[in-house]
RNA sequence: GGCCCCGUAGUUCAAUGGAUAGAAUAGAAGUUUCCUAAACUUUAGAUACAGGUUCGAUUCCUGUCGGGGCUACCA
């Protein structure tokens, strides 16, 4: 059990002793004691005044007082101010946990739930390449997945590409008439990149022939439906519908150029599916729905045939499901895939990483399922993250401003490698470590950089600023991390009991401290959704690993007992690390 | 118009209704005969505004001002 826990459920119990009142651990209010009082771990007392009918100062002593001497294999002191009651945890106590926990290479792993869950991530279109907001989701999703297996779940990772529709005929228009039989191969482009280079060329040529046909005197309303290019989109995608061969196989073709490039760039920065669903296969899938909610009652028919839900005494509005030609929308689709992926997995969640601007959607899918009464339909989250924006706003393609994802990786590198080099500590590597390690410091700054913010948050990212590599950053928490691993690389601790009779020094018993709250950290994150959780914390035991070791040396240490303490400490230290970052899906160096 | 979200140091981010609002950067001043200075130490600097609820409000409520999103028979 985890410190926190033990000491609600402690004074929990000494409440009830004392007071002859049922008192239940979780609603003790227990925070860790600021730096500036005496003590380790607080208890608020405020909640208890009324009730017991007590002075704070004096519900804090009796209660203090129960506990020292109650515990004192855990409890070594206590004061109180005002309505804060200080504990003071016993060397012993973090002793025995060091001893217990260093050498455990998977801290903070929980028991199994044996509950199921899918996280939806990534989902990209298949007519750009990914951009910065793709990558705070697939960073986001990636790592909500393996918060979720670390505390005893079975997950399973998805991601649904958007490959049909008139945004994908745009890029194929653009190939066919401007595209000179050009390949990645001939082009020596990337996939994804060629194809959205086309798709950028299919805007610049729409609008070119809507002024056009302004200029020749049409209003821009009838140039923009009239425009041919936009005429030949609109024929090609009923022709995809239709399955006309020579346009399925282009669009296949262009869709295998864009997999490969995406397949590269999911490769670099980590991310995996076990399950990759397409829009192609899936988008008729709501139908059914139709008719169940239409049988059910939840669902109405208009005159013109269009199918609605009436969602206004929840505060929404009427919405449409199903077109007046027959067609589904996108809502219908969504309907469909969440029901085929339960008959695939049965979850017991299903969690849909995606942008706040679709809560609207994701709540009227959630609504719509439960109005259907699915019995997954609770199952459903929406794990919504902010947009990442630039200092002047959102990034927008028609302006340019989109920041691409292999570029920035690519920068990342270059930056990487300069610090690296200017430093000059790893002269020993070969080429191949060299580029392994700018890899792993490039992600690492920009894995954190992204995860480090709370996912319900928007943030900003300035192109004119390169990612930092110093203080709260991925790097530093690496670099804290590689200077444990020297230390380690010239002498393992010893195993076996320690002695904590000469008593911890203020920064070991901080760490320590801090070392025993993971648990309860990656649980946290896991409820909340959160990575940027365990960001902060991470960053946190680094900062105090840095400031114990300048102040202490571990291979000079005062005695042989210290020596060998300081080395678990070292061990548990860099075991948290990386267990740490690896639920950031950042790997951490042994030396850089 | 309706619904939702957000305004915290110069900047980027923290703070289950709790103690003197934390960090990081940028600024100023320091630290390397001693385990990696991508580090450490010191210093200065913020809750948009006005009310209310509370023993206690950055947090909850109301209003004002400012910013963003959604409100498609697009996906």
């Amino acid at each position: 059990m985890s410190l926190v826990a033990q000491v609600k459920e402690r004074a929990a119990k000494a409440i009830e002793d004392l007071y002859k009142v049922p008192v239940i651990a979780d609603d003790v209010q227990v925070s860790q004691t600021k730096p500036e009082f005496e003590g380790d771990y607080t208890v608020v007392l405020f909640a208890f005044v009324k009730s017991l009918r007590k002075s704070p100062e004096a519900l804090g002593n009796e209660i203090g007082g129960y506990l020292v001497e109650h515990h004192k294999e855990l409890f070594t002191g206590y004061n109180v101010i005002k309505g804060f009651l200080n504990l003071a945890v016993s060397d012993t106590y973090f002793v025995q946990f060091l001893s217990e926990q260093y050498n455990q290479p998977e801290q903070g792993k929980q028991p199994s739930t044996g509950l199921k869950m899918m996280v939806e991530y990534s989902s990209p279109n298949t007519n750009k390449p990914l951009h910065l907001g793709h990558l705070r989701n697939n960073f986001l999703g990636w790592s909500v997945a393996e918060i979720l297996k670390a505390t005893g779940n079975e997950v399973m990772k998805t991601c649904i590409v958007n490959d049909r529709g008139i945004h994908i005929c745009k890029s194929m228009i653009a190939w066919q008439q401007l595209g000179n039989d050009e390949t990645p191969e001939s082009t020596g482009i990337k996939g994804d990149h060629l194809v959205g280079d086309f798709y950028v060329r299919f805007n610049d040529e729409y609008k070119r022939q809507v002024t056009e046909l302004v200029e020749k005197g049409m209003p821009k309303e009838e140039a923009e439906r009239q425009a041919p290019i936009m005429q030949q989109t609109q024929q090609m995608l009923v022709d995809w519908e239709n399955g006309k061969p020579e346009v399925m196989e282009l669009w296949s073709r262009m869709n295998s150029w864009v997999y490969k490039g995406f397949d590269e760039t999911y490769k670099r920065i980590g991310s995996d599916f076990q399950k990759t669903y397409y829009e192609s296969e899936t988008y008729l899938l709501g139908r059914k729905f139709v008719e169940m909610g239409l049988e059910k009652g939840v669902f109405y028919r208009k005159e013109d045939g269009s199918v609605w839900i009436d969602l206004t005494d929840e505060g929404l509005d009427e919405k449409l499901v199903l077109r007046r030609d027959g067609t589904s929308v996108y809502i219908t689709q969504d309907l469909g895939l969440a029901q085929q992926k339960y008959e695939e997995f049965r979850y017991d969640q299903s969690i849909y990483v995606i942008g706040d601007e679709q809560n609207y959607h994701m709540k009227v899918l959630k609504l719509i399922l439960k109005k259907l009464e699915l019995p997954y339909a609770d199952g459903i989250h929406h794990l919504s993250y902010g947009m990442v924006e630039l200092p002047t706003g959102r990034m927008k393609s028609r302006e340019g401003t989109v920041v691409d994802a292999d570029d920035l990786v690519d920068e990342m590198v270059k930056i990487a490698a300069h610090h690296t080099q200017e430093s000059g500590k790893v002269k020993d590597f070969n080429e191949e470590e060299l580029k392994d390690l700018y890899e792993i410091i490039a992600l690492g700054a920009l894995k954190f950089f992204l995860l480090r913010v709370d996912p319900k948050k928007k943030m900003i990212f300035n192109p004119e600023e390169s990612i930092d590599f110093h203080g709260f950053t991925g790097p530093f928490i690496q670099y804290t991390h590689a200077r444990i691993k020297s230390i380690l690389r010239k002498e393992q601790p010893k195993s076996g009991k320690l002695d904590a009779a000469g008593g911890l020094l203020k920064l070991e018993k901080e760490l320590l401290l801090l070392l025993e709250q993971f648990s309860t950290v990656v649980k946290q994150a896991a409820e909340e959704h959160n990575p940027s959780v365990i960001a902060t914390y991470a960053f946190t035991v680094a900062q105090a690993y840095n400031t114990f070791y300048t102040k202490h040396s571990v291979m000079n240490a005062e005695s042989e007992e210290k020596k060998q303490l300081r080395l678990q400490l070292c061990v548990l230290t860099a075991n948290v690390i990386r267990n740490a970052m690896q639920l950031l899906g950042i790997r951490v160096p042994e030396k850089m």
